[in-house]
DNA sequence: ATACTATTGATAATGATTATCAATAACATA
DNA sequence: TATGTTATTGATAATCATTATCAATAGTAT
């Protein structure tokens, strides 16, 4: 019996665009909002390609995702240096925060759990919604 | 014009049973695995009324909750002291972990958002999924 | 050119969460 | 204790994000 050896995943059009338009700005985008920014290069990209090509551009280390409470849904990043997130309980909106001399967390390896990595998200309200809301005091 | 005082948010049978659950071992469940739980003491409790009360339990400060890539949905926690978790990708179970010296994580503040909180999420495989991975080698 | 596999677009299906609403419970006041 | 008022509940429908399905197309290898 021969083994195929399986096909190295192709980087398509679409993937290199979705790629592209996640590396343009350091912006965290919800998978609809990818569709809107991928629409006006390729007008007939389907939003199922979107999901599907995140979830392959995710596992194959090309960009991230970020889960926090207050963005309603998953956020993706095309920036997968160490860094960490601030998210906006007022716009919803996720922020990158640059690095803090004292963030780098040990691991507590007494549990026994095998840890890959970790992530921190910073909450609270954005510069921007704090300055709308002191017009209002 | 009489301003009415709103009336103080109760801590009804339904809120106290779900509290309870959630308070008697540092577990993470879902609302689905919730609903499990309470309906044993409530039988005719609504998943309605679960969710409605887990978000009242957290935005009143009783719980916390969890959100996490390997996690399908929100977790929820009755423990509210500062504490992190780990998320194992393998049985999408959630532990708490212990504190270690330096998870003490200095917030930087140049970016100009107001950081009420964070939260540290260890991403891995679990002890005993680990264990039972070895089986198989 | 031909055969084969991966990928896409369109759309249906799923699953988690939220909204609606009539019925009930709790509370305050007479 | 009866009555009016508001909060809460249970049941269920609706919504929204995400995933599955599948025929058509594109890419690759022979």
């Amino acid at each position: 019996m021969i083994l195929k050896v399986p096909q190295g995943k192709r980087l398509t059009k679409q993937r290199s665009i979705i790629l592209e338009e996640l590396k343009k700005n350091r912006i965290h985008p919800t998978a609809l909002e990818v569709h809107k920014l991928v629409k006006k290069r390729l007008p007939k990209i389907s939003l199922a390609t979107i999901y599907r090509n995140l979830k392959f551009l995710q596992s194959n280390g090309y960009i991230m995702s970020i889960n926090c409470e207050s963005c309603n849904s998953e956020r993706f990043d095309g920036f997968t240096d160490h860094h960490q997130h601030f998210s906006c309980k007022v716009c919803q909106k996720v922020y990158d925060m640059n690095k803090s001399k004292s963030d780098e967390v040990k691991v507590n390896k007494k549990e026994g759990h095998q840890v890959d990595d970790y992530q921190i998200i910073f909450n609270g309200i954005c510069k921007i919604c704090l300055k709308k809301e002191k017009q209002y005091i």
